[in-house]
DNA sequence: TCAAAAGTGTTGGACCTACACCCATGT
DNA sequence: ACATGGGTGTAGGTCCAACACTTTTGA
């Protein structure tokens, strides 16, 4: 066989005799938002949301989803990413970052559709959500997962845990739940993660990517300063703490917080007065602050 | 407009009107081996290697590249993964995790190719490589990086990093080097980063991959167990310690790494001798260890 | 007046860093 | 004999968890 040069190569090269599948870009999109206020003294209380579409259209008609456009031909997935949250939510500007690719045959029942999906944070204080394109309605729904079962077995170089898990996803007008069997196997200490859909109220495997997603976040939220976009500009240290708390499902001493974060915010002048107690000072991220590794 | 019921829909649904890229699967597989042995009583130096293949066809014919395949109709990215280090290079059973999917428009001459990149890690003492499928020739390269100019500028919310990197791959018969721009964004301490390549001895855009890839197994050794993926079954805590002296590019004390990593390795009978010093104890990794966060 | 949150100080213990030292081996 | 790595002990400092306490506000 002779070599050819590449540009003659590629005059006759012909791509469509190749496996081509369809590529989707998906927008997972958190957000931190209060839920109710008992008392006009107390903090109103906050839960972790995801934002959700209702799909006009044919597949899963009808169905909650996570937003996602497919990908165009001069397109990159920083662009069809922020063209989704554009046209399906009217929501420009945030951080994203991407997470995950999917691309198990049988996901779509359509054709084969691999997704690219993203993680979006956003603080939602001043955002008005409006239903675009082949959207039915869209909303933030707050996210609780509980584990119906847990199991652990030992395997060969490690051991095994089996969770049920049950994903609910809820506000004033609509209870979404998914079922999901989630095997997490350890093998000299690399997690290998396999999730099965047992039932499910949204789109596609839409449960799974929501899944992993959150436990993207979380554990990010450890070692990263990625919390902070869930916060506004400006922010009191009890409302990045109820954040932290959130993230890590715990709850933080106030004094050792508030040390820990120290590096990491500057005071501002502001204050958030008239709230039925002592008003607090506002800060903000200090943009000069360098994660410190080891 | 009046709804339809999916399986209506998927009757009449023709995906081929929609815009559909090629997808390939790529495996960037690193190790960590011996350079050279100067002396009989002294450890040998050892070094990260990456595995490179030399394209046996068009485009980028003759030059070294990462190992990669398109993805079939019925497989999934693991799959495709395996696939690829199976017929490119013989390799099977490694640690594989998925990197990164890089979706540039214009990354491949021959038409819009999406590359979803893996990284692998792999003991490489009995590993007899061997070319596979349109494979002229297969290797392992030292891998070096050498910042050329750094500069810091301050942008809004945050500052910007400029970076002239210099990668160079080599072994004994092969030198191959790349000059990249990498440009490191920190918007509240949010990491973007673009790079763009120079100069490269290397096909497509893999320097790129290379770079990104070196970056997140340096930063995943900090947090995670990965580093024991480049051992053998059994070790010396000594070449442990080499092992994540050159992913965390620092020298570190004896007797605070092994108290560091005394809970992740369970001592063996088994010991290293006629090294021509005190025989050291074989360990092997703990499989009972459970990853600690806060 | 007082509930609620804002905000700060202290203390004991865990862990980390740096260094020092002895041990065992093969040539 | 001795160079080389194997292997362990300790002292000082830093950091962190837990707790206690004072301050300030608005209804």
């Amino acid at each position: 066989m002779s070599k050819i040069s590449d540009s003659e190569f590629l005059k006759k090269y012909d791509s469509s005799s190749f496996f081509k599948p369809s590529v989707s870009s998906d927008a997972i999109v958190f957000t931190i938002r209060d839920i109710k206020t008992d008392n006009y003294r107390k903090l109103p209380e906050k839960k972790l949301q995801v934002l959700l579409v209702k799909r006009g259209e044919n597949p899963f008609i009808d169905k909650w989803s996570i937003p996602g456009v497919f990908i165009q031909e001069k397109e990159n997935f920083e662009g069809s990413v922020k063209r989704c949250l554009d046209e399906k939510a009217n929501i420009s500007d945030i951080y994203l970052e991407q997470l995950y690719t999917w691309g198990s045959p049988k996901r779509d029942p359509r054709t084969r559709v691999i997704s690219v999906s993203h993680m979006g944070l956003i603080n939602s204080d001043n955002i008005d959500l409006k239903p675009g394109k082949n959207v039915e309605d869209i909303a933030w729904f707050t996210i609780n997962t509980e584990i119906l079962k847990e199991e652990k077995e030992e395997i060969e170089d490690g051991y095994k845990i089996t969770e049920e898990v049950c994903l609910t996803l809820e506000n004033e007008k609509t209870v979404l739940k998914s079922v999901l069997n989630v095997i997490k196997e350890y093998r000299r200490n690399n997690e290998i993660i396999y999730t099965n859909i047992i039932s499910s109220d949204l789109a596609f495997d839409h449960p799974k990517m929501l899944i992993y997603a959150i436990e993207r976040l979380k554990n990010k939220v450890e070692y990263t300063t990625i919390a902070f976009n869930l916060m506004p500009k400006e922010f009191t240290l009890t409302k990045l703490q109820q954040v932290y708390e959130i993230l890590l499902d715990k709850k933080l001493l106030k004094a050792n917080f508030r040390r820990k974060i120290s590096e990491m915010v500057i005071e501002t002048e502001h204050y958030d007065e008239n709230q039925g107690h002592r008003p607090s000072k506002l800060f903000r991220f200090n943009t000069e602050y360098r994660q410190q590794y080891f």
